[in-house]
RNA sequence: GGGCUCGUGGCCUAGUAUGGAUAAGGCACCGUCCUUCUAAGUCGGUGAUCGUGGGUCCAAAUCCCACCGAGCCCGCCA
């Protein structure tokens, strides 16, 4: 939850003294003034709403009222917003404060199957969870992140079996793994062999044959390694990891299984539950178990140790978790609140991915571009920096080039991966936003003279001022909606503010020195809180 | 066929939840500004039947209905 002197609150409770409104009456950051009220719904005459408004309204920190067509706009003094900053900064290092939830929240995202190395359309998954980790635990909430590794399952199962038929002799490798898989994949239509060694193995594995389950999560951990390195590039570090392995080996999917059992009808041996006209089916004719048994296991799992799951998935999961939802509460009674947050497929120019057929952009692909492409930048713009800088802060600028393309866009709509967008440094992107913290740097490094609030704010400093000050609203609706993108818009809203500011008022050996080189300071600091919930690596140089 | 999601200048995106002020940014293109703090920046210009057609309303990009187009799902895969 989010401390700070809520002007917009304060003004709708006095509001709600004499009239009848609802919170989403005002809007905040109209343009035409700091908070804005709608009145079109006031029977009233508009004049003397207008005036008894303005007549209770006794606040310092109100610069003015105005009646504007349909709207009533309040304006606010700058020096109080930049007062609440200020004081929230010094007396608990942070605006807005916090207060600490004793619940717990439980993001989990990524979860790929391992089975490949992660590629730019996966990878939306894990910017998008782990931005939305940092936003909540932001907001107060402990959270932490949570990767289910899926290492049963035919599909890591032909992963071992392309490395047993083709790869043999090989020390496992990534592209060795990658290679026998897409090899089972392409021969499985004319080798009806292969599916039987599948499922064989298969059985062999539900049956808790702990040298295979062994061997074929070793297999995974192969790659899984890999992926958990790609996330690293980024700055995206999952803190659990849960394999689904155990919940076989241990007897946890029987028991629930076990459990459902009055609900469940059978298909020969295949357990499957009704909902609606559909048949879900939890094991199969030979008994083993299917994902949704598993993922219902699974569930459980997490409700035990958070009061708060959050899933990040697919949108070709929405039917999948429509019907374990369902049995979730309607069955199994559980406690926990529960949100799941879909994201759109990403697709190429040329088509859509798949990791079977080999047509991938890889995460690590993307990165060594970026990062080569923003060296050629950095060389070309900056010839007198040394080769560690150069190294420096290319790797910071792709990171966060990469997570900010994706997590700008709202998640629910599809996206198509262009290269020339992912190399362009220029407009809505990381590199703009760090251009703005390194020149807000520079001008701290080359005066460092700050000084008392003044009164008197021009409408570039008041903007600034405003962009910051409105800072908890954002992340308020970014945690409301479960969206990180509202926070790269927000960021893009604050660093447009800073440029109009910078450009449009001197500082250093001015005047006004010590008045802006506050709101400078003011800005850094949120520059910095802001930008680590997207993920972006502010550096003092660019 | 059924279900869900998306459709906003040439391209990408915000605005849709909660209907309300001139539909806001970016890319590309044309032009402007480095003897003042980082030009990865700034300012100006060109460019939008908000997919189409109806409806509700004082008011629709936003709500409702139909249709069109794209994606995803409709497995004893995950």
């Amino acid at each position: 939850m989010l401390l700070f002197d809520d002007y917009r609150k304060i003004i709708l409770d006095e509001i709600k003294k004499i009239y009848s409104i609802q919170d989403n009456d005002m809007d905040i950051n109209g343009n035409f003034g700091d908070f804005t009220l709608k009145i079109f719904k006031f029977k009233e005459n508009r004049e003397e709403v207008y005036s008894k408004i303005k007549s209770i309204m006794g606040k310092d920190f109100i610069d003015k009222i105005e009646l504007q067509g349909n709207y009533i706009n309040f304006y606010i003094r700058a020096e109080k917003m930049l007062d609440t900053i200020d004081n929230s900064l010094e007396t608990f290092g942070m605006y807005p404060n916090v207060f600490q939830d004793t619940s717990k929240a439980l993001i989990e995202h990524t979860s790929s199957n391992p089975t490949g190395p992660i590629h730019v359309g996966r990878i939306r998954n894990s910017i998008i969870g782990d931005s939305i980790y940092r936003i909540i635990n932001r907001y107060g909430t402990r959270s932490c992140t949570q990767y289910f590794v899926n290492d049963s399952g035919k599909q890591v199962i032909s992963l071992y079996l392309g490395h047993i038929k083709y790869h043999r002799d090989e020390e496992m490798t990534v592209e060795n793994l990658l290679d026998g898989y897409q090899k089972i994949y392409t021969n499985i239509e004319k080798d009806p062999d292969i599916k039987k060694e599948v499922q064989a193995l298969d059985e062999r594995y539900e049956n808790g044959d702990s040298q295979l389950i062994k061997e074929i999560q070793k297999t995974a951990s192969i790659v899984l390694q890999s992926i958990t390195d790609s996330l690293e590039k980024l700055g995206i570090h999952i803190s659990t990891y849960v394999w689904e392995s155990n919940f076989i080996m241990y007897g946890n999917v029987n028991e629930l299984i076990n459990s459902l059992s009055d609900n469940l009808k059978s298909e020969g041996k295949a357990k499957y539950i009704e909902i609606g006209d559909k048949k879900i089916f939890l094991t199969r004719q030979d008994g083993t178990s299917l994902y949704f048994a598993r993922d219902l296991v699974y569930h459980m799992f997490k409700s035990e140790n958070f009061d708060w799951i959050i899933d990040v998935l697919g949108e070709d999961h929405k039917d999948h978790v429509k019907n374990l939802d369902y049995v979730l509460h309607k069955f199994l009674d559980f406690p926990s609140r529960i949100d799941y947050l879909f994201y759109g497929f990403v697709s190429l120019d040329t088509g859509k991915m798949s990791t079977r057929k080999g047509n991938i952009i890889t995460v690590n692909d993307l990165y060594e571009k970026t990062v080569e492409e923003s060296v050629s930048i950095i060389k070309e713009k900056r010839p007198d920096y040394g080769k560690d800088e150069i190294d420096r802060i290319s790797r910071a600028i792709a990171a966060s080039s990469i997570r900010f393309n994706i997590v700008k866009i709202n998640a629910n709509k599809p996206l198509t991966f262009r290269w020339e967008e992912a190399l362009n440094f220029e407009g809505d992107s990381a590199p703009y936003i760090m251009y703005a913290y390194a020149r807000a740097c520079s001008l701290i490094s080359r005066s460092g003279k700050s000084g008392k609030s003044s009164v008197e704010y021009n409408e570039y400093e008041k903007n600034l001022i405003k962009a910051i000050y409105f800072y908890p609203y954002y992340i308020q609706n970014s945690v409301d909606f479960l969206r990180a993108d509202i926070m790269a818009g927000y960021m893009l809203y604050l660093v447009k503010s800073f440029n109009d500011f910078y450009l449009n008022c001197p500082i250093v050996g001015t005047e006004e020195e010590q008045k802006r080189i506050k709101i400078v300071e003011v800005f850094k600091k949120i520059m910095e809180d802001s930008a680590e919930l997207v993920g972006i690596q502010l550096l003092e140089k660019i």
